[in-house]
DNA sequence: TATAATGTTTGAAC
DNA sequence: AGTTCAAACATTAT
């Protein structure tokens, strides 16, 4: 799950802060009974991780490829499962951190927090070596952002994925970092009105060049070997 | 029905 | 000792 679809969840859970864990339950092999009696003081999210705060410890949930998250109880194993108004949580990772450790993840960093500071992504980026395909999935310079995001984002600005960032154009490196950020948006609105992001999607999984209508290429490549999709003809090498 | 995919951490192997 | 890489987790759409 990837960032937009994580800050929806977080602000989906703000009408139970304030409430007392009256019950918890599921497979987490983290010290799960020690939420019992706690109140939800509060609910963040950092890029695509989800922070559940109590008074002295803080419950950090990753949804991973395939985590979901209900408000009625499943029959499925549950991996937390919290009755406050009743929150359960399926697949995801959950550890257990400490405040201070949630205030190591940087918000300006955070392509949906109304804090990102274009500027310091910029510094982080400019002169980095690695493919733009690697670099956008870097979570400490774009939180949130996953391989549909990544996609989009190359498309747009008509970079081929394996491109050396510190390479291309400042101008450009801008443009891409700008649209990090607002096709983020984009699918956090798109997401919150129950909609179908395949609409807005003009090349993750596409077969057929945006522009010029001819075959895409697609190979999975970077670090983390993700499917990637470009067109040799449109596409800029750096 | 088999495959691939909105992802990260861990620890073995080099 | 630093880097690389497979394994593990696990569901669902195609």
């Amino acid at each position: 799950m990837e960032g937009p679809g994580v800050k929806l969840i977080a602000e989906k859970l703000k009408f139970v802060i304030g409430e007392k864990v009256v019950e918890v339950g599921g497979n987490t092999k983290q010290p799960k009974e020690q939420i019992i009696g706690k109140e939800l003081l509060n609910v963040k999210s950092h890029g695509k991780n989800l922070f559940l705060i109590f008074d002295d410890f803080v419950v950090k949930v990753h949804f991973m490829m395939f985590g979901s998250f209900s408000l009625e109880e499943r029959e499925k194993p549950v991996r937390l499962k919290l009755k406050l108004g009743n929150v359960y949580f399926y697949n995801a990772s959950i550890k257990f951190i400490s405040y201070n450790d949630v205030k190591l993840y940087d918000s300006e960093l955070d392509v949906l927090s109304k804090k990102w500071n274009r500027k310091k992504v910029m510094g982080l980026m400019k002169n980095d070596k690695r493919p733009v395909t690697d670099v956008l999935l870097d979570q400490a310079i774009f939180a949130g952002v996953g391989n549909i995001i990544k996609n989009e984002v190359i498309g747009y600005a008509k970079v081929h994925p394996l491109s050396k960032t510190n390479n291309i154009p400042l101008a450009l490196q801008r443009k891409i970092l700008d649209e990090a950020r607002d096709f983020s948006e984009v699918f956090f609105q798109v997401r919150k009105e129950g909609k179908w992001l395949r609409e807005k999607m003009k090349f993750y999984r596409k077969y057929k060049c945006n522009y010029c209508s001819q075959k895409i290429t697609v190979k999975k490549i970077g670090k983390t070997n993700r499917m990637t999709f470009w067109c040799e003809k449109c596409f800029v090498k750096y």
